[in-house]
DNA sequence: GTCTATAAAAAGATAGAC
DNA sequence: GTCTATCTTTTTATAGAC
């Protein structure tokens, strides 16, 4: 994270360069497949170079974990203190998740397999930071039932079945096709599962509408 | 599959138990970071006497991914042949997978996670049969749209939905505790999906009864 | 059938030359 | 900053004694 003192600009920039490669490898091969030497050779260094740059292979996993739960966890913040409905909160947070799916495929990979290979602190951190982004999905749930929006059910339950439609995505998605982006398969996703948690009752178009107006 | 002529009924026997034990460790470590000697540790033999039974190491992944395809594939081919109409064997082809994730949880574990590790002929072949499944289902949602079922859409994308919800479950479900069984969640997904993807207009029960009436 | 011993290769990480 | 050399451990797999 800080760098160490005495290095130049470029020592975060190759730094930064290195956990790109890393997700990238990772996310083909699976962690612990994939070799440090591995690694080293797609940077184009020597492995003595490559630990001028780590601390650790561990840490490399630790990067790529945390560049997937800043953004949501930033976004899922900024939406929590929106003014809107929760069903628009949803909505909002859907895309935003979906972004990430997107924008960072590679890391999703690593993020979904490999985060139980973390050992010590840095797994518990880590999942705590997982049960922190559940938590808000949780909560505008709850919000959406309690304010009439879905039929009232086991939280649990609405919660598990969001997040399977969302966090499976990264194993089909292709966003170099350009064929859907996350704006479509967030409206796609939220009409399945609006519809059915509110047993056909939602307004869509509004949801839409109210989300869109947050977006400017 | 096929035992080396020579062995009694209890070589195919232990064989089987390497492979459960296999699988437990893999669906907790990970196939690459779990060694063989931690297999024969576990199973209680020396990595000599462990290799007196299996081929290689890939091949009790091999042996793994189809313990999880047998039985989805057979279960979808019979669903299939059935009179029934493409709601309710899409209900119960969600029991059926749901069934497969709870008896098997750490088989499908490994199934999810490591499939890509699987190499030349072994890796084609498992795909073949993935899409396979895929294929099936596939066609009962197309069929869903055509009998006016659901509302017409991309069938990609109505799919990919389908297997989102599913295929997620493994990463929370706790068949231990008891709370839930692949009945009802296949109850409580359809209910989403089916509702979902009619637009409101879809007759719950009705496929209930007319699933539970296939069901003996 | 099960063991020990041994290969032969590769892993993560460090030291020190340049 | 980057390299080579080395350390230490571990990996999958085999050979051969018992």
């Amino acid at each position: 994270m800080a760098r160490p003192p005495g290095h130049g600009p470029s020592y975060e920039i190759k730094r930064q360069e290195i956990i790109d490669i890393a997700a990238k490898l990772f996310s083909e091969k699976g962690y612990a497949a994939t070799g440090i030497i591995e690694i080293g050779d797609t940077v184009g260094l020597a492995k003595g170079a490559l630990y001028y740059y780590i601390k650790s292979k561990e840490n490399l996993l630790v990067e790529i974990q945390e560049r997937v739960l800043d953004p949501l966890l930033s976004a899922a913040a900024k939406i929590q203190d929106l003014d809107a409905s929760p069903v628009a909160k949803l909505r909002l947070l859907s895309e935003e998740l979906l972004t990430v799916i997107f924008e960072r495929l590679d890391h999703i990979w690593v993020y979904e397999h490999d985060y139980r290979q973390l050992t010590g602190d840095n797994l518990t951190r880590m999942l705590a930071r997982r049960h922190e982004f559940e938590s808000v999905v949780r909560s505008f749930l709850i919000n959406a039932m309690d304010d009439g929006y879905f039929v009232q059910t086991n939280p649990s339950l609405v919660v598990l079945q969001f997040l399977n439609m969302h966090n499976h995505t990264y194993q089909w998605v292709r966003p170099e096709h350009g064929e859907w982006d996350a704006k479509f398969l967030a409206k796609t996703y939220c009409a399945t599962l609006f519809t059915g948690f509110s047993g056909g009752t939602c307004d869509l178009a509004a949801i839409e509408a109210e989300a869109a107006a947050y977006q400017g």
